[in-house]
DNA sequence: GGATGTGAATGTCTTCACAGCT
DNA sequence: AGCTGTGAAGACATTCACATCC
């Protein structure tokens, strides 16, 4: 299969939701214009976005709803779960573990870890916070598919390297500090200080 | 001024986040290959990215510290403060608004608001919870520069449009679920289900 | 020598526009 | 007629490579 850009990847979670939104209005068949205006781009983009994966439309009618879903479902890999294990348990930590969209869509929390004797031992929705001492050898013995990196920016390499050792592929880093993983290990960053700079780069040239 | 992408204003803002660590270790003089190791990016980017605002580093030496830095904080538009309002307060603007970096960074938060009444009333951080209905009110009389959005999917849009209603300018928005504001309105989603799905694709296809 | 600044070349993504189904 | 699928064109972003300066 040929390489499909990032951002090829972010707009097709969009397109699912959106469909997931068509179909629960009832709508049994969709238009790459509508997907688009829920999207946030053009119908030349959705058509050429699907068109990577075979072509499930119908001329003159737009895609069926339902089939588009499952395969967007299995495009994205979503037809399995996934085990997350947090890093970190401090508010942020505790905001997401606590957010039941996570399970509902299929991405179980497995484990959670901390190096505060104050919040180790501590449950949350149903998961006990560990000593982040054991985390390398609980992983090897009970694997997870995504590391959750919600740890202060200076720590967010230390434990990096670690989850990368325990054998991790996947992490999603919280911190505010850019993180490197060996190529195999693929890596999303979600830093909202960057996200207000740009915001606030916006701002003041208008 | 010419007219800069949003990936190079993205970068600056860890260009910077990277100086200011150079700066803590004692360097008063940096390269872009020292630069580029850190934002994640090569040294041709970060000449070419520093570029189009000029040429402050020195040939054979590299960019002093503090000077760059001084200019990326012009440039970002943070040498101002910015006030901010939340619309929603759950457990993820909870997190948020107790978060201390954002206030360290310039970005002061004004008002929370929600429309349940079990949460109205409450005192975070300093910021007490007020009714969403006298939001638009409020920011009338007393406007902010960038609303935060942290509700639920279904009610984004809504918010959006009170919040430019209000005069609002700039939107980081968490919901789930995409928005849609005029083109003078800067808008930044950040969506984790949308991340976990990109690392979904990325675990199911290598 | 060492590192910047920058045109040129390359690569990637998006938009256009229209033929081709239904 | 309506909407998809897709080559071609265009816009945009990144990388190369080297002259230039400290």
């Amino acid at each position: 299969m040929r390489r499909i850009a990032d951002s090829t990847v972010r707009r097709l979670s969009l397109y699912l939701s959106a469909l997931e939104a068509f179909e629960a209005q009832g709508m049994t068949t969709v238009s790459s214009a509508a997907l688009a205006t829920r999207g946030g781009t053009t119908s030349a983009q959705v058509r050429k976005d699907l068109s990577f994966f075979g072509s499930f439309g119908k001329r003159g009618l737009g895609y069926a709803s339902a089939e588009l879903a499952a395969r967007l479902r299995d495009i994205l890999g979503l037809k399995r779960a996934y085990r997350l294990a947090f890093v970190g348990a401090g508010k942020m930590a505790s905001a997401l573990v606590n957010y039941r969209g996570f399970d509902q869509r299929g991405f179980h929390i497995q484990a959670v870890y901390d190096t505060d004797p104050s919040v180790i031992g501590q449950t949350w929705n149903g998961v006990t916070v560990r000593n982040a001492k054991q985390m390398v050898g609980d992983l090897k013995g009970n694997p997870v598919d995504i590391g959750v990196i919600v740890t202060p920016a200076d720590a967010a390499q230390g434990v990096t390297d670690q989850l990368v050792q325990a054998g991790v592929k996947a992490i999603l880093n919280f911190a505010p500090a850019p993180i490197m993983a060996p190529p195999d290990v693929s890596v999303k960053s979600v830093n909202l200080t960057l996200e207000l700079e740009a915001l606030s780069y916006a701002l003041s040239n208008r």
